[in-house]
DNA sequence: CTCTGGATTAGCT
DNA sequence: GCTAATCCAGAGC
């Protein structure tokens, strides 16, 4: 980038561009394909992790029958309900938290599971966070992301346009070929394909 | 209040 | 492939 005054130059195209309110309040199933790719940002007292999205699963709300707010708004699944580009992180199996982008606009309670990223930075933090397991296992699973990005239930809630912490970032990758599978571990629902990888 | 089972993982057979 | 680990949200009474 070549700066002269105030006028701005870009020599190559625009990278590292924060993801807008506007990327995230659209359609689940849209935003769900289009996170493929994206990178993930995790700021840390401990040091800066990111990661490339390459596996999610949609979740689409009051009608879908395998998402949290199926039955309706409860205190868990409350940031469910909020805009488009808030976090809505879960306790599940007594041990690990699963993190989700929320969709749509205000009161539609989309979301996206991340599901699967590849380490990008902070590897050595990662590895810490993680301990002990191989490189190929750090981060391939909802459970392992949230706990090689120390995410808990203190970020559920949090708004990813605004957040210091945790946020979203285009990098100018383009992504082909994209996979549509069921989602894995729900009971219901199971004929709907809106797990997507690459 | 009690009960059930889950958008998972790691370790073992 | 099988399953223990371990908490708590949500439903039902």
């Amino acid at each position: 980038m070549i700066v002269s005054g105030e006028r701005v130059f870009y020599s190559e195209p625009v990278i590292n561009k924060k993801l807008t309110r506007a990327f995230y309040t659209r359609p689940t199933l849209q935003v769900a394909k289009d996170l493929l790719g994206k990178f993930i940002v995790r700021q840390t007292p401990q040091g800066k992790i990111v990661g490339q999205i390459n596996e999610v699963e949609a979740y689409l709300g009051e009608k879908d029958p395998a998402s949290h707010a199926f039955r309706g708004q409860t205190p868990r699944n409350a940031p469910m309900f909020l805009s488009g580009g808030h976090a809505y992180v879960y306790f599940i199996y007594g041990m690990h938290h699963c993190m989700n982008i929320v969709t749509e606009q205000t009161g539609r309670a989309g979301a996206v599971l991340i599901r699967s990223i590849i380490p990008i930075e902070g590897l050595d933090l990662i590895r810490k966070n993680r301990h002990q397991v191989k490189d190929n296992q750090l981060t391939n699973g909802p459970g392992k992301i949230c706990q090689a990005l120390a995410i808990d239930r203190q970020q559920s809630g949090l708004d990813l346009v605004t957040s210091q912490e945790l946020w979203l970032e285009n990098r100018g990758a383009q992504i082909s070929k994209i996979q549509k599978t069921p989602r894995i571990g729900i009971r219901t629902a199971t004929d709907k394909l809106w797990r997507f990888t690459y």
